[in-house]
DNA sequence: ACCTTAATCTTGACGCTGGAAAGAGGCCAA
DNA sequence: TTGGCCTCTTTCCAGCGTCAAGATTAAGGT
């Protein structure tokens, strides 16, 4: 057995070692390259083994993406509770800390967003995706002061999509392919200025 | 054997049956689920016939992706002389072309803008995607006047983030999920008309 | 302490995949 | 007609996800 002899035969936790590991060969190799026995081979186990804690592969990516919006989550607020008091800055805020997540885990942002993941859960990451944009919602509300429920509802699109249109434009190289990574965010944070600023004025016309 | 009786041993046009099954299936099965032996089976040829005109299965993917480019950037096209010369209108336009091929071809659309697609051609899809990003210079420049270089750039980024984000949270049910397409098209355009009125705006301040 | 039960992990098998190698079939130019 | 070349088929390989069956261990009641 190439298996090391001080390793038990039960593991201990290989649930979150799958998700480690799991976690970590996204990223390497891509959805397409993601591979259950490559993932069960990192935690040091048979290729059999994933199935009692994840029933397919599927459920492990899933899994991933669960805990991918999380952090997502947490990101934003995190940022965005750096950034002060003001909506406009809070804004811009949400968006750092949507597009560093994003960068830092490019093809699990990607797997989120994409139809596999609406293939593979349908319904676990809506109420994760959700948290996403009642974030953003409320802040749009704030920068809005009183406006109609219909303004609110477009200008969140609009703030959500200006983020998450230029993060994934970036990471697939549409914008600034060969530029540096200090020049890109420049360009990020005016984009996103741009789009704080454009919610803002739509609350108080003129 | 399976394989009709009426069909010559030499399939005529091979690559172009493979394009055509292969875009089919990428719909139907998504980029995890798609297969060569499928796409081989559906143009009824054997699973190993396209290695004679793909050397692998990234290659007919990329060509796929190439000719999604070329597509996409005629919708757009299209859809922007149709809205006729005013350069806001025009924008709108663009906007209208580009959500409308990435609706109607959603698993390639995403595939064109993936990180897979980057692994697997590196350079040949640039510059396709560096079209799409002229189509939006040049009518941002047409409604900047005469601005900064640095302007247009970020309004051209700007102008593609919020077409490209919308309508990726469309497709991924994070924008609108149960809603009807008609309400989806008015979000769009609302959209599509607060980033050309943005664009305008900071070509002429204040 | 012991024995039962359930949970965890391994082994082995199945049909599928992409790809390589080798041979058969048909087109075309000499 | 004949030879060469391109196209396609057949066959084989390793790797994949998943299932079924057996081995190993932990946990808990007595």
């Amino acid at each position: 057995m190439s298996r090391s002899k001080t390793r038990a035969y039960h593991h201990g936790d290989l649930r979150e070692a799958l998700v480690a590991s799991g976690r970590k060969l996204l990223e390497e190799k891509g959805v397409r390259g993601f591979t259950l026995r490559e993932c069960a081979r990192r935690a040091d186990v048979s290729h059999a083994a994933p199935a009692h804690h994840f029933a397919s592969m599927d459920e492990l990516l899933a899994e991933l993406v669960r805990r991918g919006f999380e952090e997502l989550v947490a990101a934003m607020a995190a940022e965005a509770g750096r950034a002060g008091a003001e909506p406009a800055a809070r804004l811009v805020g949400l968006g750092v800390g949507y597009m560093a997540f994003a960068a830092a885990n490019s093809v699990l942002f990607q797997l989120m967003y994409s139809q596999e993941a609406v293939r593979l859960e349908a319904k676990a990451a809506d109420g994760a995706a959700e948290a996403v944009r009642s974030l953003l919602a409320d802040e749009v509300e704030e920068a809005l002061g009183h406006a109609s429920g219909e303004v609110r509802q477009r200008m969140t699109d609009f703030a959500w999509a200006t983020m998450h249109g230029f993060i994934t434009l970036v990471l697939e190289g549409g914008i600034g392919g060969r530029d540096s990574s200090r020049a890109l965010k420049t360009r990020g944070l005016a984009a996103l200025a741009a789009m704080a600023e454009t919610v803002v004025r739509s609350g108080s016309p003129r």
